[in-house]
DNA sequence: AAAAGAAGGGTAACAGTGTTACCCGAGAGA
DNA sequence: TCTCTCGGGTAACACTGTTACCCTTCTTTT
């Protein structure tokens, strides 16, 4: 059973041939949204027939999945670019502005993350657990703040919980278009400002 | 230009009818989910054409925006279920409690409404008008608080969007299942009550 | 070296979707 | 009674995801 060099050529091919057609398909959602998606227009675009996709990627629900974990991981690289601090709960306030700044900035991606915007597709487990760890830099966000003091109150993870419910709900209701002009980034700062107070271990009383 | 009896029989049969199509989508949606929610499907489960839904609703659009009112409009029965309190705090808990329980017990009319479960729907400007004034029962709950001088440092909108923001995040995440068996609900009270906390006028800090 | 086997990919079909042009039939108005 | 308007059924259109069939190409075997 030895992989021989056109079997390997082949995979190396297909690797490419994969990437293509995922380019292709992150070029539709973001330009045209979610309802561009299809596997006749995504293999249109590419110059292949519709039946490369089903043998690369298994039918629609795994290109889906492949755009789901593509949208986490472009997440995680916004998150990342979030300077180091001396202060970690400035660095922490910054990460939740740059939660809101991915989301605005593309939104279609926060759609197929969060709202289930491709019909019928739901991420798998494992998909799901790898999509979740791009929440880890959040918690060690927290985690930061309280080896450092200025949070306390509860657990890294209760606390990042916390912060990631508050932010989704407020940057979900935002580019649902539920907020008027202006009013969303300020009602996210005070968001954001509130769900924390609670948790500053100094617990001057500010309401700004 | 009378009205004739006949016409309003017309007027009233077409309203007898459209109800009928109204009742049979909702029930697919509650019993089988979004995806049942076809033209086809619906007119089979009332036993007419395609075409009535066309001339009672204007199409697939009229129809998702008249189950996108029902889901506000069960929702707001939901709310008002939420009985008189002598202690306004206490009644604005309840309050949003029930946001959780209404969004749990329906879940597909909530991702409806907040979600975009009807791919391609997007509903008109009176709609959202009509819907928004739903959450007019969370900003005088929030308002009964700050007359009573129970809760302080914003205004009832600010505080009541605020409110709504971290309930739908919450919920939303949840429905979508985020969260381990269990946890979504420890998580929930506790965001509750860290998001008021700021507001509340007798600032003990209470971290439970 | 030639035949046999395996596998990727194009074509064209299937069943489903929303929508509509075309008809027919029933009631209104003359 | 004759016309005429209009609601509604049929059947088609252009889409969607998916797949059976076939051809080509490369590997393997003899």
């Amino acid at each position: 059973m030895t992989v021989t060099a056109y079997q390997q050529a082949q995979r190396q091919g297909q690797g490419v041939v994969r990437d293509v057609i995922l380019d292709a398909a992150k070029r539709l959602l973001v330009g045209e949204g979610p309802g561009a998606l299809t596997v006749r227009r995504i293999s249109a675009e590419v110059g292949c027939s519709t039946k490369v996709i089903y043998t690369l990627f298994g039918g629609k629900d795994g290109l889906s999945e492949a755009l789901w974990l593509e949208g986490f991981a472009r997440f995680e690289r916004r998150l990342l670019e979030v300077p180091a601090h001396d202060d970690p709960l400035a660095r922490l306030h910054e990460g939740l502005a740059a939660y809101r700044d991915y989301a605005l900035s593309e939104p279609d991606y926060y759609r197929v993350m969060f709202q289930g915007a491709m019909p019928g597709f739901k991420a798998g487990e494992e998909s799901v657990r790898v999509a979740k760890r791009t929440f880890d830099l959040l918690v060690r966000g927290v985690a930061a703040c309280l080896e450092a003091g200025v949070l306390r109150g509860g657990t890294a993870t209760e606390i990042a919980d916390v912060l990631w419910m508050a932010m989704h709900g407020a940057v979900s209701l935002e580019i649902s278009d539920f907020f008027d002009q202006g009013e969303a980034e300020q009602r996210y700062r005070l968001l954001c400002a509130s769900v924390l107070t609670p948790f500053l271990a100094s617990a001057e009383k500010d309401a700004s």
